[in-house]
DNA sequence: CGCTCCTTTGATCAGAATCAAACAACGTGG
DNA sequence: CCACGTTGTTTGATTCTGATCAAAGGAGCG
């Protein structure tokens, strides 16, 4: 893995992190004190490196500063998904201060500025202060709810959907941590990855997105994803229910 | 909901979370004792039920003790996506300790037996053992990875494969819970049910379990699944690579 | 006996994959 | 500065997996 080490020092209180720390609600200064504590080093990882892999040991977690990545698999013959993607303030490989070793691969989809911080002082930290560990907790749950809808957009929705889903997810997500307007957002992945993120193939997702286009919902354009009509969008987005009547539906 | 309640008492030694519990390392006893003495009852959910619904505020979480559920979210056209499967061992709405409600909803694909006790009284154990709270979240990332491979198989894999993988799975999974033996096990899921795991249509399952039946992969009939041909079974649920080139692969 | 739930069958259709190739943009080294 | 390789987007033609529609059997149950 090619990556650029930088200054030893701690984690800036402009970080992504702190601030997404704090959309979780109120937590303990002294907790807080304490992330703001972890001494690390900054580093930069040029897009298209895997600087997390499963199964392996790493003595370091990261907390991504801006840049995007995600987390993949691969199938026998060389297809991928996608399975999450991994946004400024996100923290990433901090299960191998749990578990040892790396759960997931992630790879960089741009360059990424990160904190690599030591794995082991997170988990004192994480023991130290319960409330640390609440929180990690529930981002993990967040997580999984998060890939739930995922699920259903993978296994119950037309390609349009999917697309229309996934860039309305973003947008929100996006707009939350202030990297997105009320116009549209920087959208760093070529279709390619657009269409391994939604198990689609990059001839359709190319297709689809021309048509997206041509209706005037939306349109990519040099790393931009400009949103043209917002109410077709969310409207094309919300294919899910409201969730009642489950067995026999 | 129709649950039945039954006596008040304590989290029975033999539940299977406690196997769960110690398969994921060694645990302080003090830990173990707070676990064991979490009051609550035991209730009966029948199959059907809605037992915890996404958003809505619950004050208990539920040990599944015997039977089995599923996360499932619908489509707004009444399509149904199950996102996992919820079996003997597994915890259930315990994120409404953690956030105040319910994330998921989950209903009974059978008769379920279940210890329910209180969110708060889980959270102030999670509080007092930092170990719980640190196995917590390693159970949090074990689905997180188990629902990467769902989205590799919902987004990458063919019908076929994915009932493969599916089983092959489940078996594994059930073996480890003692569930399950070399032959097979028991399966209480209909086609209907199975088909929205997979993202498959109904009558689109039918036929290729009906393959797997002329081929001698499996067979499915009175709710007993019976490997026929574990090599074959195994090959054809073998989808995933190794994982290494990300960009451009 | 008549429901309801589940599985099976047949026929048709369509969304999306695949194959093949051109085009465009960009960076690099000669 | 241009030829060239690389990466990403677009187009066209074709194929196929799996969805949809419709309906008939089975099995269990009150």
């Amino acid at each position: 893995m090619t990556v650029k080490k930088r200054s030893q020092r701690v984690l800036s209180h402009h970080s992504p992190i702190f601030r997404r720390l704090k959309d979780l609600g109120p937590i303990d200064v002294d907790a807080l004190n304490a992330v703001a504590s972890l001494s690390g080093h900054e580093i930069e990882i040029p897009r298209g490196a895997d600087f997390v892999t499963r199964g392996t040991v790493i003595s370091h977690a990261f907390a991504i500063e801006t840049g995007w990545a995600m987390r993949y698999l691969l199938t026998r013959d060389g297809r991928r998904q996608i399975t999450s993607l991994v946004l400024p303030g996100d923290l990433v490989g901090y299960e191998s201060a749990l578990v040892g070793r790396a759960a997931h691969t992630v790879c960089a989809l741009t360059n990424l500025k990160a904190f690599a911080f030591d794995a082991s002082d997170l988990l004192d930290i994480l023991y130290a202060h319960p409330s640390l560990m609440r929180i990690l907790a529930w981002r993990q749950d967040s997580e999984i709810t998060a890939m739930d809808e995922s699920s259903l957009r993978l296994g119950r929705f037309s390609a349009e959907q999917r697309l229309a889903h996934f860039f309305a997810d973003l947008w929100r997500r996006l707009r939350r941590v202030g990297h997105a307007d009320d116009r549209g957002f920087d959208l760093p992945m070529t279709q390619s990855e657009i269409s391994d993120a939604l198990g689609l193939s990059l001839v359709h997702t190319n297709r689809r997105l021309q048509e997206f286009r041509r209706d005037g919902v939306l349109a990519i354009d040099n790393g931009r994803l400009r949103i043209g009509d917002a109410g077709r969008l969310l409207e094309l987005a919300s294919g899910r229910g409201a969730g009642a009547h489950a067995l026999g539906a």
